[in-house]
DNA sequence: CGAGTTATGGATTGATCATTCTATATATTA
DNA sequence: TAATATATAGAATGATCAATCCATAACTCG
């Protein structure tokens, strides 16, 4: 809270917004500060870094603005109040649906954004990584809590059905880039769904 | 085939290799011409556009390398000796272990080498869109031979089951990316073929 | 008003980007 | 050996990159 001095011309709230939807379309690395100047309203180099430290703090801030708005759809992997099942099935949904939006840049910002970058920015990628190592936690505990609670037998291979859903998650991204709609997504969804229903149909059985 | 004047000092061929690996690895954006004369034998930038147009066309000819050698694991879509089924499955099999493998970069280049760039390249994108598109044609057909032969039913949800598994390959490139070992990837696709069993067995019903 | 504080515009920094130029070295062909 | 052709090294091109500097404008507080 500024209390003297000039104060700020812009906003900046509106600024790490604008920040945000620009590294969500081209990613961090080819994002250029002139470009993110331009759309955070014009401003000058200098007022840049009078509200911001880098441009890598930008981007945390815009990485962090994007886990509390639209990537919150991935909460629903920790919704305790739905069954395992259903928490995966509306996660996997509702990422679908957020991401093929043509209200802002298609896909996820986490898993974009800078899956590729020169070695000196290394650090960048295992930000992100670290967020998507978040979610599949969230995932994991999920699907832990399915065989804790019954909804699948001791015997379920827990690695293996992590792996199922992630990666189809995972490939939310390059498909809703590659224009892919979401009614076919959430149709496939839905036959996704039956090897959870399979699972919990088996029998258990001796683990190995 | 140079038949005067003063032989190439370094093997193009080589060089080629080299660059691929080096774009797989940090995109095309983020790989520079330096880093690349770098791994192509040090050479002189005079040398580089003596033997390659630009940038990228190099990159071109590295996509197309890539295509006729790790890429060709997607051949198993178009191998009409097999049935549907296990054209699909070792097509996903193959792909995941290749994307794995530690011989050279994680994941799928055509995926990975440029989903974000600037938009002055966005001409890009579109060449490995195109490349993705290709693919996506080919396990369509293999899926809609899986109908004409009986092996799925006349019912068959075509986009669904082709966006169900297209959308499982894009996921194993970032998975890949991420370290999830190949072996839990293989156990989660031996998964997400009883998905089709369960279309297989399913009786014709009346199309929407 | 005057002192203190902050943001701004605009020029500037040094690094790196892809690409080109010049001069020279080395090859083949006649 | 002379003419021709190609590749080379190394410097230089202009553009753009993220970031900084300086002088000035505009605000609050006393």
């Amino acid at each position: 809270m500024p209390r003297t001095g000039l104060p700020r011309a812009f906003n900046r709230d509106e600024a790490v917004t604008a920040a945000m939807n620009l590294f969500w379309e081209h990613g961090f690395e080819s994002t250029s500060l002139s470009q993110l100047r331009a759309v955070m309203g014009n401003i000058s180099a200098a007022s840049f870094y009078a509200a911001f430290d880098s441009k890598e703090a930008l981007f945390r801030e815009a990485v962090e603005r994007y886990i509390y708005t639209y990537g919150d759809v991935t909460d629903r992997f920790r919704d305790t109040s739905l069954t395992s099942k259903a928490a995966i099935e509306q996660g996997l949904r509702q990422s679908a649906r957020m991401q093929t939006e043509n209200s802002h840049p298609l896909g996820c910002l986490l898993v974009l954004s800078a899956v590729k970058c020169s070695p000196e920015q290394h650090h960048i990628q295992e930000l992100l990584a670290k967020e998507r190592e978040r979610v599949r936690g969230w995932l994991k505990s999920c699907i832990e809590r399915g065989v804790a609670n019954g909804e699948l037998p001791d015997s379920t291979d827990i690695p293996m059905l992590l792996t199922l859903f992630e990666t189809f998650l995972r490939g939310i991204s390059i498909q809703a880039r590659d224009h892919v709609p979401y009614e076919t997504m959430d149709a496939a969804i839905t036959q996704l769904m039956r090897v959870w229903d399979l699972s919990a149909k088996t029998t258990t059985q001796v683990g190995g």
